[in-house]
DNA sequence: CTCCGACTACACTGGTCTGTGAAGTCCGAC
DNA sequence: GTCGGACTTCACAGACCAGTGTAGTCGGAG
């Protein structure tokens, strides 16, 4: 990743805890800039405009997040415990909050598909799609839609989790999970 | 539900409209009332504040989508049916809008617990999973975690239909819930 | 010695935000 | 015929919004 220089690297840390904290509208340039102890100058000289701060912003959080994810997959002893680390690291992760994902919140705020962060929340969802399905190849389980599904019960028990407060949605979500492999790593007909 | 006068209907029909299609923080009152053919001061006789007027929203919205709910599930032929309804209605709604779950995005934006708009949020998700359980007892199915993993597909595909922009989530969602039922109802061992 | 990049200081634009105050119109009910 | 509720008009407050212009400091690299 580009290196930034000092002062735009205290500007991403608050973006980032200011906007997934209370939102990206509620947010203002100027107090991101006065909480990184720099001068609003000092912020569009690094980012250009707001909106590029809040892509900036997703993109950091995307990149954070893949690492943790891709950890915890590399970490696994067997295929199925790859196929559903995600759902491992999402348990340790509503531990730390409670403000759901920050993707999903920043689509509610992002009405114009044109934003420079759409990009980035669509491929955030992408990226575990596609690492559930690689991961499925690797156990030798072969369903076109499986995990498709397995992104469905990971996104809902993130919603649920946060949005609705039932905490159990999270282990639903990885028994459900493991259910569906089961099934269809031993059809029985 | 309260009756509204006349000015009153027009500024929830349109306050729904422009918070749903671009987020509640990016409307102002200004443009609500203007829309509305309204004075700013009609606005707030009848609604007090714009954390009100987003609380009725959302009661408003929540009171429609239960409405339709419930039809669906009285227009099931069979329990099974019954218990699915609401996946039925998730596919035909998705195809009027792109913007998502109008409470998932209000959460997003409403960091504060206390807003009066946040018990509405929760308690819409709530009915749901309360409804999912009634149609699975008539169903004679018995599983206490079925009607929230029911829940989790439900909000799961909502979610991922209009985020990650894969509109396969609804079919995957409804066929997940439908085998979820079946293995419920005859175990095998 | 000079140039560049990071950053500061700060005033300023033009606009929007939620919310209020005061005075007055219109209409239907009692 | 008067009273109340729905609504209008419009000015106003005070804060906040994203974003810019100008001028200047400081340290390190060439």
């Amino acid at each position: 990743m580009t290196t930034l220089t000092p002062g735009a690297r205290r500007i991403l840390d608050v973006a980032s805890e200011l906007f997934y904290a209370h939102g990206i509208h509620a947010v203002g340039v100027d107090t991101i800039a006065a909480e990184s102890g720099v001068t609003k100058r000092t912020l569009y000289d690094r980012f250009g405009s707001k909106d590029e701060l809040v892509a900036a912003y997703l993109r950091a959080r995307d990149e954070r997040w893949r690492a943790r994810v891709t950890a915890a997959v590399e970490a696994a002893d067997d295929p199925i415990g790859r196929v559903l680390a995600p759902f491992a690291v999402l348990e340790e992760w509503t531990a730390e909050s409670d403000r759901g994902c920050a993707f999903v919140n920043a689509f509610a705020e992002l009405d114009d598909p044109a934003h420079p962060g759409r990009a980035v929340i669509a491929d955030e969802k992408h990226w575990l799609e596609e690492l559930f399905a690689a991961e499925l190849a690797r156990a030798g389980i072969d369903d076109a839609d499986l995990a498709l599904h397995l992104l469905l019960l990971h996104e809902g028990a993130l919603v649920t989790y946060a949005v609705a407060e039932r905490p159990a949605a999270l282990r639903i979500a990885r028994e459900g999970a493991l259910r569906a492999c089961e099934q269809k790593s031993v059809p029985e007909h």
